[in-house]
Parts: C-alpha cells; sequence; structure tokens
DNA sequence: TTGAAAGCGCTAACAA
DNA sequence: TTGTTAGCGCTTTCAA
C-alpha cells in the first residue's frame, strides 16, 4: 500500500529559503506577514515563492500551530437523506458562508456507528443529531468547537439553533381551523428526527387549543420517503371518515399526496385541502401550488457557520452557550379552502 | 490571532506509549495493524488508547507518510448552482462512495479566481469546469491525482467522464420529429458550461440530420436560471410561427415553461410539446409529467471516485489517461403528441 | 531584522 | 518483536 516517497520531493520552505538567500524563519514570516521583515528580503523571498510556485503545506501549518480552519458538516445519512431539500440547503448555507470566511468544508455524511476522526478539525457543524448522538458527546468531551443545528439540544452543553417547527405546526392547524375544518390529518415525517417530533406535537396542540379531539388514525407515520407517504395518502384516503384537510411533514410528500389524491380523483383543494413543509420549490409547479410553511434552513446554516467561527476564534471556553429558534412563516397559495358540507 | 496552545495538552503518541509501557513504534504499529506486535503489548497499548481516549492526529499521520485520504470535490459556484439538481447529484454520489472508500470529503466551492490550496489533499475531482481552467492546470502541473467530471476535456492530460449531452440531444430531436414535429425550438443553458453547448449541438445537428432549417428564433439562450427561462418561454410564444415543440436544456426550466405556457393558455401537450433536460423528480408532479433525458449523475459521480481513488493508490504516472461518455436515456412520459394541423 | 533550534505528532528505516 | 532516530514542513521562541 504505502509506497517510497516519489522521486520528486515538494518543494518545501526550504527550497525557498534557499534560493531567496535567508533563513527559513524569515520565509514563515514574509507568509505569515507577521513580524517584520526587511523590504528587500520580502522582495526575494516572493520571487523565489513565484519562481517555484512554492505552496505552503496546510498540514504542517496545522500541526506546528495547533489550528485549523477546517470546519466539518456531520449530516447524518438516513434514508433518502440525499433526495431531502433539506440537505442541499443545510450544504448551501454552510457552503456559501465557509467559502466567504475563506474556511475548507468537510462534508461527512454518517451513519450512527462510524466514529469521526476530529482531529486535524477546527470546529463542526452537526446538522441534526439523529441516531449519532455518540459522536456528539465524544466531540463535546474533547473540547471542539462544535455547534448543532436543526435540533434544540436540551441536555447537553452545547449551542443549537434550530427551527421553531411546534410553533409553525400549531399555526397550521390554526389557519386550518380558521378555514372551517375539523377532521385534520398529519402525516409525519420520520419521528426519530426532532423535526417529525415537533411537528406532530405542534400538530397535537394545536387541535387541542381548538378542542378539538384527537383521533388515531388521522396521525399516519412515514420515513419522509414519497413511498410511505404515497401508502400513508392511500390508507388516509379510505378512511370512512375522510380528513378534509391533511397536514404533511415535507413537500415532496405532500406532492406525492396530492399525486395520489388526483389519481383516485379527489380534487385538491375541493374536498382536500393540503398543507406541506419546506417550501420546496417543486411545490409551485404542481396543478396546484402548495401551501406550505417556509423555514430559513439556509440562514440557519449560515448562522451555525458565524457563530462557530466565533467560538474557535475565541475558544470554546470563552463563548457563552447560546440556544436559539428561528421562526417560520406560513406561505399560503392553493392548496386549502373551506371544507364542502 | 495565534494563541498559545492551551494549558491541556492534546493527548499524544507519547502519552499512550508511556501508560502502556512500550515506545512510540510499538504505539505506531498497533495503531496501523502493521508488523507484528507481541498480543501482550498490543493488549496494553490498546488499553492505554482506550484510557486515554486517544485517537490519533491524521495530521501528523498525512505530514508523516506524505498521504492523504482527502478527496476534494471542486464545484463552480455559478449563479444558482445551489438550486441546481445537478450539484446535489453529485454530491450525492461522491458523497455516498467516498465513505463507503472511507476516504474524506472537502467539498470547495469555488468562483474562477480563488485558488485552491491543495496540498494536504490527497486527490481532486472537478465537478465541471467552467472558469476555472486555471486551477485545474495548476493542480495537473502539480501532479497531484485528479479526475474532471461532467466536462470533456480534450486537450489536457487528465482523465475525464461526461455525459453524452450531445448524442441525447440528437436523440431528442430525433423523437420529436418521429412525432411529426419541424418547428422545434431549443432553449439553452448557461452556454458558458459545456454541458448547454454539447445539448445546442446536438439540437443543431439534429435538426440538419432531419434537413430541416436552422431559425435563429428558434434558439433561445439562458444561464439556465428559472427567470430567464421564463422570459425565453415568453420570447418564444410571442414568434409569429410559434414552435410546435420545445426542447428544453434542464427540467427545473421547462417546468418553467410549462407553467407559463398554461398561464397563456397554450396547452402542453397539445398546442406545444416540451422535452427536458435531467430527469428531476419534480418533473412528475405537475399537471403533465415530463418527457425528458435521464442522466446518470450519480453513477459519473461514483464512477470518478473509483477511479481516483485507483490513481491515487497506484500514483498518478502508473495510471493511463482514461476519457468517457456515460450515454444518457430518453424518458417518455405525457409531454409530446403530434403537432397539431 | 535575522537565524538556530526546539517542537507539533506521527511513520518507517535501521539496529538490536 | 521492539526501540532509537531521522525525518515530514512548518511555527515560534530565544538569542544575536
Amino acid at each position: 500500500m504505502r509506497r517510497r516517497k516519489e522521486p520528486s520531493r515538494n518543494i518545501s520552505i526550504v527550497d525557498v529559503a534557499r534560493l531567496a538567500k535567508v533563513s527559513i524563519s524569515t520565509v514563515s514570516r514574509v507568509i505569515n506577514k507577521s513580524a517584520s521583515v526587511k523590504e528587500q528580503s520580502r522582495k526575494r523571498v516572493l520571487e523565489a515563492i513565484e519562481r517555484l510556485k512554492y505552496r505552503p503545506s496546510v498540514l504542517a501549518q496545522r500541526l506546528a500551530t495547533g489550528k485549523s480552519n477546517v470546519i466539518a458538516l456531520i449530516i447524518p445519512r438516513y434514508e433518502g437523506i440525499f433526495y431531502s431539500f433539506y440537505a442541499l440547503e443545510i450544504i448551501r448555507g454552510v457552503g456559501t458562508l465557509t467559502a466567504a470566511l475563506k474556511l475548507d468544508l468537510l462534508l461527512h455524511l454518517t451513519d450512527a456507528y462510524t466514529s469521526f476522526n476530529a482531529s486535524g478539525v477546527g470546529g463542526i457543524i452537526f446538522a441534526d443529531i439523529i441516531q449519532n448522538r455518540k459522536q456528539l458527546e465524544e466531540v463535546l468531551e474533547l473540547g471542539i468547537p462544535c455547534i448543532v443545528i436543526n435540533n434544540y439540544v436540551k441536555d447537553l452543553e452545547v449551542s443549537c439553533i434550530a427551527i421553531d417547527n411546534q410553533k409553525a405546526s400549531e399555526q397550521v392547524v390554526d389557519y386550518l381551523v380558521g378555514l372551517g375544518h375539523r377532521r385534520i390529518a398529519h402525516i409525519t415525517g420520520d419521528l426519530l428526527t426532532q423535526a417529525a417530533q415537533d411537528r406532530l406535537e405542534g400538530y397535537t396542540n394545536g387541535l387541542k387549543k381548538h378542542n378539538i379531539p384527537l383521533r388515531e388514525e388521522y396521525i399516519l407515520k412515514t420515513d419522509y420517503s414519497r413511498g410511505q407517504a404515497r401508502q400513508a395518502a392511500e390508507k388516509m384516503l379510505e378512511l370512512k371518515e375522510r380528513p378534509t384537510a391533511v397536514f404533511v411533514a415535507s413537500d415532496s410528500m405532500a406532492l406525492e399526496v396530492m399525486a395520489l389524491a388526483q389519481e383516485r380523483r379527489v380534487f385538491v383543494p375541493r374536498d382536500l385541502s393540503v398543507v406541506g413543509f419546506d417550501d420546496n420549490p417543486s411545490g409551485l409547479y404542481g396543478p396546484v401550488a402548495l401551501t406550505t410553511v417556509r423555514q430559513p434552513l439556509v440562514k440557519m446554516a449560515q448562522d451555525a457557520v458565524k457563530e462557530l467561527n466565533v467560538i474557535m476564534n475565541m475558544g470554546v471556553k470563552n463563548v457563552p452557550i447560546r440556544k436559539k429558534y428561528f421562526p417560520c412563516e406560513l406561505v399560503i397559495r392553493d392548496s386549502c379552502q373551506p371544507p364542502q358540507q
């Protein structure tokens, strides 16, 4: 496996020093713009660097300074994560901001078990915690700067930024009840995720608030996949007392529900009102534009990078732990109307 | 900026050696499962590692071996890259396979200019080359293992894997002509990308093959964004001699075109046949399922990782350069029919 | 303003 | 089977 070094050694700081006729310390100084260097030597060094096409080894720099500008984004890899709008939005938010801050981004898709070697990483963003709590605990124990997004972690000393799914879901119920609905179903996401749990809780709280009794058969559980959404919808449409409205835990599932309804000649919104979650642009191009909840995923991700960067610069112990919620917004389009009598 | 090392030194191989009462070489040996170590010492080392919660520094390992298991995925950051189905599919393909091969994935979104410091990286995948050819050339010059996807680079000594956009586009024209269409328009993607160029070329070749004269006004240029797609569609629908079919360079743009057509009471497929490109699942949930071209993006990306891994293990000079095309597949759904007379 | 030298944490050749 | 030691390429004291 391991080969000997290629005959052509990499050019290093030593070569530059030799060519510029200075010591390596001086070269280091000009690279880092630290300390003062005589203009003349500086110029010679710069020239040498140019001529040799020298690039400092970030590895060696990190080893020597003990500082790394790499941040790792850890995304739990559950079934279908990659079909989710969610993942891309997070990557987008983190990706743009790390680039802007000149940080390197290590993308790590993890299952629950593989342990992640965080050495060499300056900070970590956990995009949700699903079955990988142990990883988080390990990182905290090592004192590596770290922040959790999309999961409001109550029982650990770690900063986190989450979406207020519960409140948003309550508002969805408020809205539907406001339209006159009483038979409101909920197709959940994967209840291993906090988001799905919170949406379910918001739904039940919402009903409670309006004195609408909870019905077991109106709660249909899925894993966020389109396949299960379809099954759930089938079950739902076959109920003797069919709901007049359904709140679906993601837009892509809501689209599947609408597609199935159409096949079954159940018309949205006339016969069935549908609300999704995500504000996925796909929701715009169907026969009926989907009413949904917009969550500021990109902003949340960017905020996380900003905050993490602060922690990395100030030191874990010098930044207070902060836990916050970002609000969502109900986006009303065409998929809901008052129920037919 | 630079702080002194925290008082609590990281635990290193030395600590483990001390605790296990062996030399650091022995510790290194058990970490790497290299050479043979007496079972007894091995056990002591393992225990020490456990007790100290020791994790080898990947930085130091890489520096010492000169080998890195990090591969960088460089994605050109043009407007809207992150809204593209393309980017996520690539990340998905690369992400899953790097995980499987136990490689770390560095995600780098680049504009044309920022130079990427490749030191510390074992290999690089360029996801398309748009305005960043210089980066590629630099990497090649440094002799870093590298592979380009989604761009068939003819004039550089580098392996590449691309989609056969041209052939696929010709087939689209064949199909439309086969249905009886002669007035076929094309809404292009960003012509800075090779994919968009090739699709345009396939379109023109297809027409030529069927002796259909090319019409300037039937070629509408965009940057792949939905906004420009809408503008292009508006222009197209206002032509005196309106096309009966349009081949759109991406599904998301095709959806926008269909949405606009509907607003204008131009019915798809009756009044206008539409073909997209990507096989984006969003195409399935509209009023009319979109006929499109399926491109094996994920496979291509995975193949790239495999190939890159080989290069990384064998050495750049010991692996022949290979350039290949992956074929596409026309997926016929409901958005096309013979033209009305 | 500069250079020598001691790390940073690890691997691997060599000797024992 | 083990330990000693010389790197890997850089930063950073310390002394000059």
